[in-house]
DNA sequence: CCTATTATAATCAGAATTGACTAATAAAGC
DNA sequence: GCTTTATTAGTCAATTCTGATTATAATAGG
């Protein structure tokens, strides 16, 4: 019963959907919100099923073949409640994937740890890009979710930014204090 | 192999170490960066052992049980640089816990939201003044990683901020519109 | 000295997650 | 009209993670 499960609940709390149907939501709309891989949604489905927070029907649409649609219950509804309660009540840890490689910057030649950053600073402006697309106003919740997002991204690539000059400038001491000497450049 | 597995790596990286050495110093002194469970550990132990990325060998200290004491081998320093390389040129996905709920917000009524966002508001606090502590310079990659967690939460204490205030005065601006009519208060 | 509690060290069964795969239909290309 | 590719819909075995539990030793309390 995590975060997975509020966004399952949540999507059949909208309507009533097929496995497909969700996961193709999910991956068109929501991947920046989660990485859930589509086997997960079918046995989060399953546990919510037995659990009695969701109830199945098998439909056919044509000849094709048949599909397992999902509705919610009021049992449901009020677990969807209950974990929003919780979700919005807490702040998780503050870690972005990542900070475990900087905790063991050191074990990396400076050089070598500036350009792994710069990589790094490339890419989170890469997501920021991605935000300059006028953000459709769907809902208060939705607006405030991206607008969220985009400030911590934002926040990364500030400080990203300022940790790279930094290391950057500290290199160059490194190299003036011990000077590799090239013959004959600095003597005369 | 993720960044726990990298984790592991560096701790014994660092020195040979038995797999409760290991959790205890996780849970002593990294539990802001990881919530990795103890048995975890030992499993993520075991796969290196299985992979050749580190070797094992029985200890006794007295009449103490027998313990396994985990090395790295050559492969494993390998693994550690190239997992290292990785992690620290990805910008992982920028999703804080919590993101989920946050979408689904319009599904609380406006004051109960208020109340869970404040006490989302009240924890991130609890967690900032984790860090008003005089902060132990150890290494460069260490220092940088708390200081990367210190920013990310006063960020997200700012925005948080920021958005109960925009929150609180439309949930005011609702009451002037639709004012509960209470008998006799506004009419004279 | 005996008992209760805490610390040490780890295992294991069960739950959650995911990469790889299946299988049918529809659409596109020649 | 036939073959190839893409889309739809999902399953399953293998991997990964974790809560519960075990077992011994040390320490504290009375």
């Amino acid at each position: 019963m995590n975060e997975q499960t509020l966004l399952v609940l949540g999507l059949l709390k909208a309507q009533s959907q097929h496995g497909y149907q969700i996961n193709e939501f999910i991956e068109r709309n929501l991947s920046r919100m989660t990485d859930m891989k589509k086997a997960t949604a079918y046995a989060i489905l399953e546990r919510l099923c037995k659990g009695g927070y969701v109830r199945v029907h098998t439909e056919q649409e044509g000849n094709r073949p048949v599909r397992k649609v999902y509705s919610i219950t009021h049992s449901g509804e009020e677990q969807f409640m209950a974990l929003l309660r919780i979700n919005l009540s807490t702040a998780g840890r503050m870690t972005i994937a990542g900070d475990m490689g900087l905790m063991f910057l050191d074990h990396l030649p400076l050089s070598e740890g500036l350009e792994c950053l710069t990589a790094r600073l490339k890419q989170v402006e890469v997501q920021l890009e991605a935000f300059n697309q006028p953000l459709t106003h769907e809902g208060l919740g939705v607006n405030l979710t991206l607008e969220h997002q985009h400030m911590l991204l934002q926040a990364e690539q500030v400080w990203l930014t300022a940790v790279l000059q930094r290391l950057q400038s500290e290199f160059l001491t490194m190299l003036n204090l011990k000077p590799v000497v090239v013959s004959g450049s600095l003597a005369e």
